[in-house]
RNA sequence: GCCAGAGUAGCUCAGUGGUAGAGCAGAGGACUCAUAAGCCUUUGGUCGCCGGUUCAAUCCCGGCCUCUGGCACCA
């Protein structure tokens, strides 16, 4: 049985959770699912980045101790896995003591090899923001802005991992390694920024500036700063089990270079542990044209389109419109158009539609088809052509249009019952006619079944609402499920099911 | 500036060296099992601009314009 270890950035409690973070967890949780459905044996991680300076300010800000402060923003974040229906199977918080204890053993390590050593750091500081600055950060006349307070140019002692030393190793790794990043355009802006030479990484920082963190083993004086601590959750997680190297870290484009293709890889060949097979970056979503942000507040909070809409309508939307690694627009008008046409009209429909003919022509029991004529061949072929397209493109992360061409089927379903027109047939008393009833009620009714499996990753709630109507528990075996059958036969099905109905008023009048 | 991607129907996008496609929206129709849903038909495009190669280019080449993203830390 094939492993595969899939992990979700970790969150920095620092903020709220939005769309952002709700799109990693929900395309994380699609793939992790759609691999176990496949038959590999799965491990999904996610978790909270939980130490550093914002982290520090903020809990000040509120008067609680950081510990409180990232319990609370660690707990909303679970929480919304937990809303999402995440199928993760650890959480892992920066703050764990299985984690620091890791960190702190890899920093000892690379110190004893002599991967890092003490050096003099000469800079801008402001002591309002608590942070060098930048040349960057300077106004065109050379002033550093309002904000900043007071700057004064300091030196400070800092500890520091020889990135340079690794750069042509890395370089030499991602050319013999293409699918390292998916996609494979981002792998080239890998390579392109390794074409100038990379400075080694501060990794600490002073206790008096930032108590915060972990430790460093080798000089209690000092923390380490963000990227020891946040990248080794990844494999502190799951150390001592079978399961790393990670098959894949999902992460958004932000942070794939330099953190995640850069400091990540040599960090680990730096501490003689395997490389992750690969790095999946996805795309960020903009909403209704406009960039995501919190100083224009327009930061969509995903919950709200969940409890009104339902959490698998969301997910639906974040998985069918965004062609991942690509970036997206989320506008409430746009999500209304997917939920009303496609889920309620196309899918919501037909489910109703089945239940109520199956009720009123069969007395509610999925009868037995006759042999099965050219329309009910058709619908077949159809059927199976589009499962082995669907799962081709699930392989490939295309699931935009996985989605898309699960939904063609589901129309060709909707278009097979008007060409048979059961209601017509339930007229007839020919026998003829009841014996072609029968088999276009079974046929509508299998082809919905078959169907909801090529859905469940990404609508597990909806997909066992499905089955749930029509009487049907499923296998085990996932892939038995996606072969066209005889499964429902005898089966009774519910009176009625209105699984997305229409909203009263568009979302956008909802304030 | 450099790198990458993109400019095709009102909107979102697919596409091939040989008279342009889908979904949604719009229009019309037949039907009635159904969430005023579903089905059928249909309006609609100088395929960014200018040259070139070719019997023939939206698709190949060159140039230009515009947009988006990345270029050291917001998923």
């Amino acid at each position: 049985m094939k492993s595969f270890f899939i992990t979700t950035a970790i969150d920095y409690a620092n903020g709220s959770p939005h769309l952002g973070h709700a799109y990693e967890k929900v395309l994380t949780d699609v793939i992790a699912r759609f691999r176990r459905q496949m038959g590999d044996r799965v491990h999904f991680l996610t978790g909270t980045d939980e130490h550093g300076q914002k982290v520090q300010q903020s809990a000040r800000k509120q008067g609680v101790e950081p510990q409180q402060f990232v319990d609370n923003i660690s707990e909303e974040f679970r929480g919304l896995c937990k809303r999402l229906n995440i199928s993760n199977d650890d959480f892992i918080r920066t703050t764990d003591e299985r984690h620091k204890k890791v960190v702190r053993r890899i920093l000892q390590q690379l110190f004893d090899k002599g991967e890092i050593y003490k050096a003099d750091y000469k800079g801008f500081y402001s002591t309002r923001q608590e942070q060098f600055l930048q040349e960057k950060d300077r106004q065109p006349d050379g002033a550093w802005p309002e904000i900043y307070g007071e700057v004064v140019e300091i030196t400070e002692s800092n500890y520091f991992f020889k990135l340079g030393k690794y750069q042509q190793w890395l370089i030499d790794y991602l050319k013999a390694n293409e699918d390292f990043v998916f996609p494979r355009y981002r792998q080239k802006q890998v390579l392109e920024f390794l074409k100038d030479p990379i400075n080694d990484l501060c990794i600490s920082r002073p206790k008096e500036r930032l108590s915060w963190g972990i430790p460093l083993p080798f000089d209690e004086n000092y923390v380490t700063y963000v990227w020891f601590d946040a990248l080794i959750n990844y494999y502190s997680a799951v150390e001592g089990t079978d399961w790393w190297p990670a098959s894949f870290h999902v992460i958004g484009k932000d942070i794939l270079v330099p953190a995640h293709a850069v400091y990540w890889p040599i960090m680990l060949k730096a501490a003689d542990i395997p490389l992750p097979k690969a790095l999946l970056a996805h795309g960020w979503w903009s909403v209704s044209g406009s960039k995501m942000s919190k100083s224009t507040g327009n930061v969509i909070k995903p919950l709200d389109f969940a409890d009104q809409f339902g959490v698998d309508a969301l997910r639906y939307f974040l998985i069918r419109e965004m062609n991942v690694g690509q970036d997206s627009d989320f506008s409430p008008d746009q999500f209304l158009v997917r939920y009303t046409s496609e889920l309620a009209n196309n899918l919501g429909n037909l489910v109703n539609r089945t239940l109520n003919m199956t009720n009123r022509f069969a007395g509610g029991l999925v009868p037995e088809p006759a042999e099965l004529d050219k329309p009910e061949q058709d619908l077949r072929a159809l059927w199976d052509k589009t499962r082995d397209e669907v799962l081709q493109l699930c392989e490939g992360f295309q699931f935009h249009l996985g989605l898309e061409r699960t939904f063609t089927f589901i129309t060709a379903t909707n278009a097979y019952i008007e060409l048979r027109a059961p209601w017509k047939l339930g007229k007839s008393t020919e026998a003829k006619d009841q014996a072609l009833l029968r088999t276009s009620l079974a046929t509508m009714a299998e082809a919905l079944r078959c169907a909801v499996g090529l859905l469940t990753a990404v609508m597990p709630e909806t997909s066992q609402k499905i089955y749930g109507v029509l009487g049907y528990q499923p296998g085990s075996v996932w892939s038995d499920e996606l072969v066209w059958g005889n499964k429902l036969v005898g089966k009774k099905v519910a009176e009625t099911a209105i699984l997305f109905p229409r909203p009263e008023k568009p979302a956008t009048e909802k304030k």
